[in-house]
DNA sequence: GAAAGTACGTACCTTGAGGTAACCAACGGA
DNA sequence: TCCGTTGGTTACCTCAAGGTACGTACTTTC
């Protein structure tokens, strides 16, 4: 493991390549599905629970919630709560979740802005070389 | 559809937020649980089938391959092999791919160089607020 | 008074991601 | 001759990700 233990102390770093390493867990909830795209658009934005849905298309408001407390959970998402007639949820980003957040947005951004170039790569596709 | 057709051309840029724009599957292949680490590892240097599987701890052979033929697909690696007597297979990232590598590097060691204080968040963890 | 909006929680079920294991082909070494 | 190495492919199976649907509690609107 990376996080070793050095004169009583621990967790200096993660070390992605290592199975054992709590940074996997880390990396899998901001890299998954839905995660990603959470945090991109609270990277734009404060948002409420049904504007994400709305801005997020396709994902279900099981996955929403469930999304939003993995990221709650290892401090990148705070949540609020408006205590009015209809219940009022708002969702930011807190100081690391803005420095996460910083990262996707831009392999998001470069995806979008590139899309066409890897679309057109995939029908030359060289046959991936002789086999 | 974010990719419009505008004065008879199409594909101008992409939109990860439209589930039927097709950066979703880019970013799926990039962001996938192996997909991510695959990139970072050849972020590194280039490597040989063998090297990427012992590099990237707990990924099977058949993920591996797959992995790597859907990054090869989106041009974002390069396959070459060697015909030795043992079979020799290296891969490395494209221009494209390391452009989007140094992207998931950039996530990558984020999370690496942080993870003490997510570790420690997740444990004062403040209930959420009030439901 | 019925429907709809808000922000979920939960039960149920399907799909597919991903693990395991066996097999392959070519060669070198014991 | 059999084993091991390299870089896979394929079949088979499991488990969890994720979708659908419904419940809830309160309020506004038609």
């Amino acid at each position: 493991m990376s996080t070793e233990v050095s004169s009583g102390l621990q967790a200096l770093e993660g070390d992605v390549f290592d199975i054992n390493c709590p940074s996997r867990g880390v990396l899998e909830h901001v890299t998954s599905r839905w995660g990603v795209l959470v945090l991109a658009a609270l990277g734009e934005r404060e948002m409420r629970f049904g504007e994400l849905h709305r801005r997020i298309g396709g994902v279900s408001q099981k996955m929403l919630a469930q999304t939003l407390r993995a990221l709650a959970t290892d401090g990148f998402v705070d949540r609020t709560v408006i205590p009015a007639a209809p219940p009022q949820v708002s969702y930011r980003l807190t100081e690391t979740g803005d420095q996460v957040a910083a990262h996707v947005v831009g392999l998001v951004g470069w995806i979008e802005r590139h899309l066409p170039e890897i679309l057109a790569a995939r029908d030359v596709e060289p046959a991936t070389a002789a086999g």
